[in-house]
DNA sequence: CATATATGGTTTAACGTCAAACTAATCAAG
DNA sequence: CTTGATTAGTTTGACGTTAAACCATATATG
């Protein structure tokens, strides 16, 4: 009858990462302390792992949103003392973003909340399937990101 | 100065989910026909794929999505004819969705028009790698759902 | 049976993101 | 200079999802 339909791999992938987002997404904010949203530990956390200024705009350009979000979601972890937003003195449009002390203690607080929950996920899983995954998913990545068309 | 900080893959994987996640979101739904939604796309090819009848409640846990955001979703595919959702028989609360013809046509038309683009990532990927980071994240997928403490 | 509890589906308000319009400042030509 | 086109950042309205409240029906228990 009605003959089992296949989709190329690609497309379960997708699926799979549509579900999987939504899950993390909410297994992270339910584990994160003060109410602070995941886009919010992510700026942190690049602030803190990468160090430096740098601009809403790269900013946005590295997590892939909007100006508009990453102007919301900088406004917040300002308004919370967790980062710094000095207007930019060579570039009279732009503004610099980096961590504060704050900042940077209220992402190990983050860490460690979020810390036991991945270690669990660790123990089911090994880390070198998790880094294969990873190269996999970086490659499609970058074709999603130069490929907009 | 500033020690390089380096965390579980976990979470480099889910970063880069989430940037997935937006990327492939947006790509899928612009070439989609008709301004059909990602969502309701799923639905549609859930339906195509394992046929027969589902209720709501089913679906939404399929997709993981709130029962309310499934409300929405198969009330506007049911006003384009595309699902046919009748009262269940045999629970008077429940209903019952199924695929219709043109539900099944339109299904053919999304994957038409989404296969290019899904053909050129094939190129960029061996459906080997695909295939491997396919199972890892359903190992995540399966964890996240049974542990969500 | 009666009552309590759970489940299916809808509705509501709050929220975050996006796209697009907008302001201000820089850069590139002429 | 000065005009025109870019770029940085903010603001606006629309949209989809969530969480929670809600009604109706089913199921379990005494």
């Amino acid at each position: 009858m009605s003959e089992p339909i296949e989709d190329p791999l690609a497309f379960h992938l997708f699926m799979e990462i549509g579900i999987i987002e939504q899950l993390a997404r909410n297994r992270l904010e339910r584990a994160l302390p003060n109410g602070l949203k995941v886009s919010q530990f992510t700026v942190l956390s690049h602030l803190v792992r990468l160090g430096g200024e740098w601009s809403p705009a790269r900013l946005a350009a590295a997590f892939q949103v909007t100006k508009g979000a990453m102007t919301n979601n900088l406004q917040r972890l300002e308004s919370r003392g967790l980062v710094r937003i000095l207007a930019n003195p060579t570039d009279g449009r732009g503004k610099l973003v980096s961590i504060t002390e704050a900042g940077r203690d209220m992402r190990l607080r983050c860490v460690e909340s979020v810390g036991p929950f991945l270690v669990d996920l660790s123990r089911e899983l090994r880390d070198e399937d998790l880094g294969s995954a990873l190269l996999v998913l970086e490659k499609v990545r970058i074709y999603l990101d130069t490929h907009r068309s």
